[in-house]
DNA sequence: TATAAAATATGATATATATCATATAAATGA
DNA sequence: TCATTTATATGATATATATCATATTTTATA
């Protein structure tokens, strides 16, 4: 079991403000997992007594819609914890969370976390905090969803998958999801995704070659949206 | 100054953690105010430095979408808290509070709430539980706006507006809304919305009368969406 | 009450997007 | 390595929705 303390990944959540002796219980506590690309963390209405730290991988939280698409609302990286709305409002989790890549992963149980939130003002600050902000994210997306085309919706995506996943020496998208992945994220069909993402290569927006996207004219796409 | 103690629209809201010494403290801190219908309560971008509590009286939240549209994100009405987020974030308000109807509001100053926060744990705890239940609504929000049809849409929100707000004797929905209003709720153009009302009238599905809407036919509603 | 302004309604048309079909390319696995 | 599956691509077409125009009704206001 490794320790918690020496984990740099707590640094960047609501954890960093676990003192050394809470980290030392969190330590005993906490399970690690492998989780392989592909692999499902959790699955929508599911009980899940506790919140999974995300130690290192990227994975997606999706909605099952009436239509029976699933819709990507939100991706989610190393040093972010998963599970903490389910956990606070004692339901099962509104939404699945499904490995983008291969992950590391540290489940630790509602029991401890509870403990937290009791002695440790800062750290149920935090936890707060962090909800608050994907509420005003959320809000803002649904926005989106409801007043933006399509293609804005496209451009603005790719915009944020560069701003916050990063690039590849070659400048392409570090983070890899597939034409249907991006399509459900944006929220459109798959075939109308794959036909704007051709546009934008052809008006010089960006580059496609073999699966790798290029961000080649930020600023119009900017504009865009 | 009137008494919190005695108002009963408090026990609705997280508010009712708070005991009899913290009430009194509330009343003196609080101050009241009438809003009329269609005056702003706050906008978008302003720093409100506390939280309201509605007393009476709903009022719309909405969000400026990039394409000059305001789009209502969510209703909130008597017993409810406004603000929490922008409170506890430290940041401007995300959206617009217009009042749908004549008002009674009360604010709370930021200091006293977050008194009440430090001390009373049962109190911080409902009003996490609201966000994470606001999170939850967001999401789902946002995965319907992708992924219905305008249609399908418009069938909810009738459904919505009756089970939230109730009917008059006459059977007709009890909030008033423009189909403007309407039409910024299920994110669609006014004359969209107006056209689709129409032919769910046609349908028999409604009832229009002088601006007056009455579901008349809930179970085939209900399996639209 | 008369008049202006705003809200509702409906038609005609344009546009964005979904769907269905099929081709090609890439990835996977025996 | 070849065969099979899966992902990407593109055309043709259908459909949903937006936009523009105009009429009618309702509401506000002088």
């Amino acid at each position: 079991m490794s320790k918690c303390e020496q984990c740099i990944v707590r640094e960047f959540s609501s954890l960093k403000a676990l003192n050394k002796e809470e980290l030392v219980k969190l330590a005993e506590c906490k399970t690690s997992r492998l989780v392989k690309k592909g692999e499902v963390i959790f699955e929508e209405g599911e009980n899940v007594n506790g919140i999974f730290c995300i130690k290192d991988g990227v994975c997606k939280l999706t909605k099952l819609s009436p239509n029976g698409k699933d819709h990507i609302v939100k991706l989610v990286t190393k040093g972010e914890l998963l599970g903490q709305r389910s956990m606070i409002s004692e339901e099962p989790v509104n939404l699945s969370a499904v490995a983008l890549e291969d992950m590391q992963v540290c489940f630790i149980p509602k029991s401890e976390i509870m403990g937290f939130f009791d002695k440790n003002n800062q750290f149920s600050m935090n936890v707060m905090r962090t909800i608050c902000g994907d509420l005003k994210d959320a809000d803002s997306q649904m926005v989106n969803m409801a007043q933006k085309t399509v293609k804005q919706r496209l451009a603005e995506t790719l915009l944020y998958l560069q701003d916050t996943f990063g690039k590849n020496e070659d400048g392409s998208l570090k983070i890899q999801l597939t034409r249907d992945e991006l399509a459900s994220m944006i929220g459109t069909a798959t075939e109308s995704c794959i036909r704007l993402l051709s546009d934008f290569n052809k008006l010089g927006l960006i580059e496609l070659k073999a699966k790798k996207i290029t961000l080649k004219n930020i600023p119009q796409l900017k504009k865009m949206v």
